[in-house]
DNA sequence: TTGGTCGCGGGATCTAGTGG
DNA sequence: CCACTAGATCCCGCGACCAA
C-alpha cells in the first residue's frame, strides 16, 4: 500500500531468491522487492541471498533469511540484514544463573541445530558424540556436551525440515528481538548520560534505525514464551550450565579410563529392528514421505541414502522377516504417523489424472498384500512405495520377482529437479531425456515413465 | 591385544504442572 | 502449601567396533 511513500526502500539493493524457495514466497517476495525498488536478480553475484530459515548459515552472512524484506516493509525501514543472517547464532548464548538443570531453549535448539548443519549433518542421521565436545568447547550453548548429544539425539535429529525451520525461525526472532532491546538500553543509556547537553546521541550502531517504537510486527520480545525468566539483562552471575567445569572435568576423567565406543552412522536401522521402535501404523507413510520430499530434496537424499536403500537391498537379499522391520520407521516415526490419508494408486500420463485410494481402500490394498505375500507391513509399505502405489507391481515383487517398473532411491533422486519444479512439462523431460539426464538409472525410462514417477512422488 | 570412540539403555535427579 | 506425576536433563555402565 501506498508504494510512493516506500518505493525506494530497498532502492539500489539486488536479491537473488534461492531456488529452495517456495513458489509462493518467490512470487511475494518478488513483489515486495520489486514494488520498493529492489532488483531481484537472477544470479547470487553481488546480490544479498534471501533464503529459508533452514539455510540460514553463520559462514555465510550474505545469506539472508526472507524475513528481511518482510520486516523491511512492514516497519518501513530497512532493517539490519545481519540480523536476519546465521550470524546471529553466532553470538555466545546468554549465560543463565543457574542451578541444577536447564531447559533447552528454542534458542538453544537452533544453535544446536546450526552447528550440525554446519557439520554436515542431514536430518535424521545421528551426530557422533565427538561433534558435541567441539560444540561444548565452542560453547555453542551453555549444556555439557553429553547433554547436548542426548537432546540432539532425542528432540533434534528426527525433526523434519518444516521443524527445523520453524525452530530456526523462531530463534532468530528471539534473537532479533533481544539485539534490538539492547540497542534501544544501550540508546536509553547514552541519552540519559548525554541528556543534559542535548548532543545528538551518535551511537556507532549499525543499520537498523529506530524500529524500537515501531513494534516491528514481530519483534515484540513476548517470545521467550515458556521458559521465561532469562531476559537479557537479567544480570547472570556466570554460572556455567549444571556442572560446574571442575566437576566436569573430573567426570570426565574418570570417563576416560572407561571404554567407550563408536559405530558410526547407521546403527538405528539395526537398533530399531528389535526395538519395533514407531511401526504401530506402517500404513501408507508413504504419502506422507512423498509429499515431505516434494517440499524438500534434501529430505529425499537422506531418507533414501539411509533407509530405502538399506531396506531394498535387505529385502533383496533375503527377503525375510529380518529385512521386515528395516529402517524406515526408525528414521521417519512422524511422517508415519502423520497424514494416511490418500495415497496414489494409478495415474495417467501427460495430463495430471490421479487417482487417489482412500485411507480405508489403502489400508484394504496393504493388508491383502500383507496376507497374499506374508510380508510385514513396513515392507509391503515400502515396496508399494518403490512400485509408485502400483499394488500389482508391489505384488510381483513381494513374491519374488523383480519387476522393472519399479524405482529405486538412486533412480528417484535423479528426479529431485522435477519434482521441486512443479511447471515441469513433457517437453523438458523429453529434453532432460534427450540430454542423458537419467542415463545413469538402473532401468532406462521413457518420459511418460519419468512424468508419472514425479507425479506420484509428488 | 589394547585403547579409544561411539551408541544405547536405563537410573537418578530436577523442574513444571496439577489437584487436593 | 504439599504431594504427586510426567517429562526433561544428566550421568553411568556396557557392548560393539575400529585402528594401532
Amino acid at each position: 500500500m501506498a508504494p510512493s511513500e516506500n518505493a525506494s526502500l530497498f532502492h539500489g539493493l539486488k536479491f537473488f531468491l534461492t531456488r529452495t524457495l517456495s513458489r509462493d514466497d518467490v512470487a511475494e517476495l518478488q513483489r515486495l522487492i520489486e514494488l520498493h525498488g529492489g532488483i531481484v536478480s537472477s544470479s547470487p553475484a553481488g546480490a544479498t541471498e534471501l533464503v529459508d530459515y533452514d539455510r540460514l548459515d553463520s559462514r555465510r552472512p550474505e545469506w539472508v533469511s526472507f524475513d528481511f524484506i518482510k520486516d523491511s516493509v512492514v516497519s518501513k525501514r530497512l532493517q539490519n540484514p545481519a540480523k536476519y543472517s546465521g550470524v546471529v547464532f553466532s553470538s555466545k548464548p546468554i549465560q543463565l544463573h543457574i542451578k541444577g538443570r536447564v531447559r533447552y531453549s528454542v534458542e538453544d535448539d537452533a544453535r544446536l541445530l546450526l552447528f550440525a548443519k554446519s557439520r554436515g549433518w542431514q536430518s535424521l542421521k545421528p551426530m557422533p558424540a565427538s561433534a558435541w565436545k567441539v560444540a561444548e568447547n565452542q560453547h555453542v550453548t551453555n549444556h555439557t556436551w553429553q547433554s547436548m548429544h542426548e537432546h540432539f539425539k532425542k528432540q533434534l535429529q528426527n525433526k523434519t525440515l518444516k521443524e527445523q525451520r520453524a525452530i530456526m525461525a523462531n530463534a532468530s526472532e528471539i534473537i532479533r528481538a533481544r539485539l534490538q532491546q539492547q540497542e534501544d538500553q544501550k540508546e536509553r543509556e547514552q541519552a540519559t548520560r548525554t541528556s543534559p547537553s542535548t548532543t545528538a546521541p551518535e551511537s556507532p550502531k549499525p543499520t537498523t534505525p529506530a524500529s524500537k517504537g515501531s513494534k516491528g510486527s514481530k519483534g515484540s520480545k513476548g517470545s521467550k514464551g515458556s521458559k521465561g525468566s532469562k531476559g537479557p539483562d537479567q544480570g547472570a552471575p556466570s554460572t556455567p550450565a549444571t556442572s560446574s567445569p571442575l566437576r566436569r572435568q573430573i567426570r570426565e576423567k574418570a570417563r576416560q579410563k572407561r571404554k567407550r565406543t563408536s559405530s558410526p552412522v547407521n546403527v538405528e536401522e539395526g537398533k530399531d529392528n528389535e526395538g519395533h521402535g514407531d511401526i504401530t501404523s506402517g500404513a501408507v507413510y508413504f504419502r506422507s514421505v512423498s509429499a515431505e520430499m516434494t517440499a524438500d530434496p534434501s529430505k529425499l537424499q537422506a531418507l533414501f541414502h539411509t533407509s530405502t536403500m538399506e531396506g531394498s537391498r535387505r529385502r533383496q537379499e533375503n527377503n525375510s522377516e529380518s529385512a521386515a522391520s528395516d529402517s524406515r520407521e526408525s528414521e521417519e516415526p512422524e511422517i508415519l504417523a502423520q497424514d494416511s490419508s490418500n495415497i496414489r494408486t494409478e495415474q495417467q500420463t501427460g495430463e495430471v489424472d490421479v487417482q487417489r485410494a482412500t485411507e480405508t481402500e489403502t489400508d484394504e490394498i496393504i493388508c491383502r498384500l500383507q496376507l497374499e505375500t506374508n510380508q510385514p507391513t513396513p515392507v509391503v509399505v515400502h515396496t508399494l512405495y518403490s512400485c509408485s502405489g502400483d499394488a500389482g507391481m508391489a505384488r510381483a515383487f513381494l513374491k519374488g520377482a523383480l519387476p522393472s517398473g519399479m524405482w529405486s532411491p538412486e533412480d528417484d533422486l535423479l528426479l529431485v529437479n522435477l519434482i521441486v519444479d512443479e511447471n515441469i512439462d513433457r517437453s523438458a523431460v523429453d529434453a532432460a531425456v534427450a540430454r542423458g539426464d537419467f542415463a545413469s538409472m538402473q532401468v532406462p525410462r521413457d518420459t511418460s515413465a519419468i512424468l508419472d514417477r514425479v507425479q506420484f512422488l509428488r
